[in-house]
RNA sequence: GCGGAUGUGGCGAAAUGGUAGACGCGCCACUUUGAGGGGGUGGUGGGAGUUUUCCUGUGCGAGUUCGAGUCUCGCCAUCCGCACCA
């Protein structure tokens, strides 16, 4: 009987289904377990061998769980809104619902041949009106809140009119774009249009003028981590800077939540080093400069972490957008300051980063006093300030800042040095260390001990405060696309007005076509009808991250239809566990997600108050490329080994005509029609390729597809040979050939159960050396699955295999907790074993093997050391000491002996893993 | 420039501070058969020696230790993220 891939896998995957074997139902007795993956995107390009990797490594995760007997949610569901579908609708004019809906049918049916656990009843996807509903909720409730500072909280805008209505800003501490100053009575007296006006200043989902990341060949505003070295990271146009009105969603408010709560998630270093760089906190000072233009006075604020340092500022230096040029600029300088700003605004983005280090600026022809010396300095404009950070006014300090260093060298400005002995004549002396100087009272202080006195002195006399900033920005939440969520609100009299929650959802409108309209609208403005009561409804839609950022949540409860998550849904779930997924979120949606949660977290409707407790970033499998080598001018190829006599082009090749790098040469001139008449130069009898190891795609004919292996290999297979493949968290190439292997030992697995006539099971008593080979295995499969470390899980099952196979055991009593613990790894085989060896119900309802720890150390617990023949001192054992870990200690201690006692010795301690004490005489 | 990660055979990779290279691919030899990418056995870091064996070896250089691929410091290389964030 022959190991039979197809039939079996065919078998137990309808089997699942039938049966909803992994259909996951709230259990408040049973302890629960959240294994999530980053739900993708459905392209038209279908998965590669690449996509299914993290996949494998959670659904491993979520079996082995259920055999620990925890109550498993593993859902699964499509990234559904997105650009690519539309694009492809704007030249094919087919709807992009009938795209994704295809793509996500193709998606389906991939995922379905590798086995995976999911529980489908609980599937979502971002595009479906019943789930987009939530997100268009979420955005209302934003719309309808503020951030309250002092409660570090997100409260109802209500609360908010209320204490306007009896006492203004006073006492207010809110999140907000400007401060304002009012009181009651002025409140009072606003027209709704000025109330609404100050209202968007305060709430978490607003509207305002802010520059933003604009792509005109997609017709679109960016968010930050969209954009990428000035080009949009889908489908790489020119990005540029421009003032415009958006939908915003006030991230920035949540900075220092976002920052100190990755102290507590089981995160990456890596990863969590990635967030705290882009929210970026620093402490410091904001501080008032005086600055006159000549007939007027102002409070100039700026934000510095070097107070100390204030006794060396030279000059000043604005932003170009910042509003303070306007006012500071003088009537003798406005010529050369237009000419200057109308020179910044002429660059792209691209040429901004590519210039980073060109100092450009100029005087804006007015000056500020240092409010310690109280010296006059001069104001300058340059664009190495920016006018999104801090108040977008800086004081320079040449001597001990490398970009104003640059800048006063450029410009000829003045350097004043300010720790004893440092050297500014070449560079600045940036680094916070040193003794002061010239700094008045700060003088003989340390920098460290200068900067706290530095900001109390100026506290002290009211010309600044101690202020944290944050680089994080707001998050930018509109975008001028078809094929996203709607914005449920409309404008009456101008006035942003939220639609009802009873009319949610709002359902995307037809169109005839899918591009902006004539006048520069977004789609939606094509739209018929749309309008409230003859009122315009809002014609952006949501980007790609509002579906994203609460999917985790809609899992839980998929079918509410009143709540996004019920409370008794939400408070078993809680959040995930472990959540599965690329890096290249790590400034994206695990931000996003993040900051929707703790805002949800705030008002109530979610429990816990982050996400994600456990993450893991799974590798790329990069694709392994094949060359063949064309010699120029003709249509004759030569071997690789040979290629350095010719001069030759190279040329990709489809890696599926290439096994071994040996070309398939047949199969080679059917693939094109250039190359049906190619001739060969071989070297023994064979075309040799060469190779590189390259990102999997299409355009270097070197994907691999999941499908083609499961024809081949098999599902089962597919699964622990990507797991073989290496370090879950690594990149690595994928290289089909290595597949022989892992392909090997399921079938020996196999034989283990049949052989040539049917089951060779026996109910023989296993031998003390292959229970030990058994025990052995449990004990490495539990702790490498928990340390996510399946590459030598997998290793070890083949020792143990070939252990076993060699001594011809097919033992019952070994081969059943075999089967266990094969089965989250190999899924299908191990069902039919299991089936095989006269169980009725799937085996994920089995229990994990435990291992016996007491067995291997053999009679006597105590071992004789011996070196140079003699024996030197006995070691006492535990009973329950593993055989593996008493060789390891044996050997080390060992060689300790031939150092540490000479033979004096006495008794060496030993507990399970660890030496205890050494007893020398 | 800042931050993070990685560096071990022909290749993917293993090694609680204790015999480096487990396991797998590939390759070599033998073997078996109903030889269509079959099953089994043995070998395989480099160098020397017909056997027992010896020397050498984890990017480079120091250090800690009886003992370092592993820990510390300094370089070098590669990859990733951020990048005028005051």
């Amino acid at each position: 009987m022959d190991y039979n891939f197809r039939e079996i896998e065919k078998k137990w995957q309808s089997y699942w289904a039938e049966h909803q074997t992994f259909k996951a139902t709230e259990a408040p007795s049973r302890p629960k377990y959240y294994v999530l993956d980053m739900f993708p995107y459905p392209s038209g390009a279908g998965l590669h061998v690449g996509h299914p990797l993290g996949y494998i490594a959670s659904d491993i995760y979520s079996r082995y769980k259920r055999l620990c007997g925890f109550n498993v949610l593993h859902p699964m569901g499509y990234d559904a809104f997105g650009l690519p579908a539309e694009q492809y609708a704007i030249q094919t004019g087919q709807h992009p619902a009938v795209t994704t809906e295809k793509n996500i049918a193709r998606y389906r049916e991939q995922l379905d041949r590798i086995g995976f656990s999911y529980d489908w009843s609980r599937e979502i996807r971002t595009c479906d009106p019943e789930y987009y509903k939530w997100t268009q909720w979420a955005f209302l409730k934003m719309f309808g809140s503020y951030y309250d500072n002092s409660r570090q909280a997100a409260r109802p805008i209500e609360e908010l009119i209320a204490s306007f209505e009896k006492s203004g800003t006073d006492g207010i501490d809110a999140a907000c774009g400007e401060e304002k100053h009012f009181t009651a009575a002025q409140w009072n007296a606003m027209s709704d249009k000025e109330k609404s006006d100050v209202l968007m200043n305060y709430r978490i989902a607003y509207q305002g003028e802010t520059s933003v990341n604009w792509c005109p060949q997609l017709g679109t505003v960016l968010a930050n981590d969209e954009v990428k070295e000035g080009y949009s990271v889908r489908g790489g146009f020119p990005v540029e800077q421009k003032k415009m009105t958006q939908w915003q969603l006030r991230v920035s408010a949540y900075a220092g939540r976002l920052l100190d709560d990755l102290d507590d998630l089981e995160w990456t270093d890596s990863l969590k080093d990635m967030q705290r760089n882009w929210i970026g906190r620093s402490y410091g000072a904001e501080m008032i400069f005086k600055a006159y233009n000549g007939d007027r006075e102002y409070d100039m604020v700026i934000f510095t972490t070097r107070a100390d340092t204030v006794f060396g500022v030279t000059f000043m230096v604005l932003a170009p957008e910042s509003e303070w040029v306007a006012r500071l600029t003088s009537p003798e300088q406005k010529q050369a300051v237009d000419d200057y700003l109308a020179e910044v605004k002429k660059k792209t983005e691209r040429e901004r980063i590519s210039e980073t280090h060109r100092v450009t600026g100029v005087f804006s022809g007015s000056w500020a006093v240092n409010p310690l010396t109280g010296e006059k300095v001069p104001v300058w404009i340059s664009e190495y300030v920016l006018a999104g950070y801090g108040t977008g006014a800086i004081m320079a300090v040449p001597a001990h800042d490398s970009r104003d260093y640059a800048f006063a060298r450029h410009f000829n400005l003045p350097i004043v040095p300010l720790i004893e002995g440092c050297d500014v004549s070449e560079t600045s002396f940036d680094a916070k260390e040193g003794i002061m100087c010239n700094s008045g009272f700060l003088n003989g202080m340390t920098v460290r001990e200068a900067i706290p006195a530095a900001i109390d002195y100026v506290e002290k006399h009211g010309i600044g405060r101690r202020k944290v900033n944050y680089r994080l920005r707001d998050a930018i939440f509109s975008r001028q696309r078809y094929w996203g969520e709607p914005f449920p609100v409309y404008f009456k009299d101008g006035i942003a007005t939220p639609m009802p929650f009873e009319s949610l959802p709002l359902e995307l409108p037809e169109i005839d076509e899918y591009k902006p309209t004539e006048t520069g609208e977004p789609p939606l403005g094509r739209a018929k009808d749309w309008d409230v009561d003859g009122w315009p409804i809002e014609k952006s839609t949501m980007p790609g991250f509002a579906g994203s950022s609460a999917y985790y949540l809609r899992y839980m409860d998929p079918h509410n239809g009143s709540a996004l998550v019920s409370r008794e849904a939400d408070s078993y779930w809680r959040n995930v566990d472990l959540y599965i997924g690329g890096t290249e979120h790590a400034t994206g949606h695990l931000i996003y997600s993040r900051f929707w949660n703790k805002f949800l977290y705030d008002l109530g409707y979610v429990c816990e108050k982050e996400p994600f407790k456990k993450l893991i970033n799974q590798g790329m499998i990069q694709g392994r490329s094949n060359f063949v080598y064309r010699i120029v001018g003709t249509n004759r190829f030569v071997s690789y080994g040979l290629k350095d006599g010719y001069e030759t082009t190279e040329i990709h090749v489809d890696v599926n005509i290439v096994h071994n790098d040996r070309l398939d040469i047949e199969a080679f001139r059917k693939w094109r029609p250039e190359f049906a008449d190619a001739e060969f130069i071989l070297e023994d009898g064979e075309y040799v390729c060469g190779y590189a190891i390259e990102k999997m795609s299409k355009s270097m004919y070197n994907v691999v597809n999941p499908d083609m292996v499961c024809d081949t290999y098999g599902a089962d297979t597919l699964r622990l040979y990507e797991m073989f493949l290496g370090p879950l968290e690594q990149s690595k190439p994928w290289d089909t050939k290595g597949i022989d292997g892992v392909s090997r030992f399921l079938k020996r697995v196999w034989r283990m159960f049949y052989g040539r006539d049917g089951l060779i099971v026996t109910d023989d008593r296993p031998s003390a050396e292959e229970l030990k080979t058994l025990h052995r295995l449990i004990l490495k499969v539990k702790t490498d699955i928990e340390s996510f470390s399946f590459n030598t899980a997998v290793s070890a099952f083949m020792i143990a295999v070939n252990e076993l196979y060699e001594h011809k055991c097919s033992k019952r009593e070994i081969l059943e907790p075999l089967v266990i613990l094969l089965s989250p790894f190999a899924p299908h085989i191990s069902e039919e074993l299991w089936e095989a060896l006269g169980h009725n119900e799937s085996v994920t309802f089995a229990s994990f093997p435990e291992y016996v720890e007491a067995y291997t150390v053999e009679d006597s617990c105590t071992y004789a050391v011996s070196f140079n023949g003699k024996t030197r001192f006995t070691v006492d054992l535990p009973k329950t000491m593993p055989q593996c870990d008493v060789e390891s200690h044996v050997r080390s201690l060992e060689q300790t002996s031939k150092y540490v006692a000479g033979g004096n010795i006495i008794k060496v301690i030993v507990v399970p893993g660890k030496i205890v004490n050494i007893v020398v005489k």
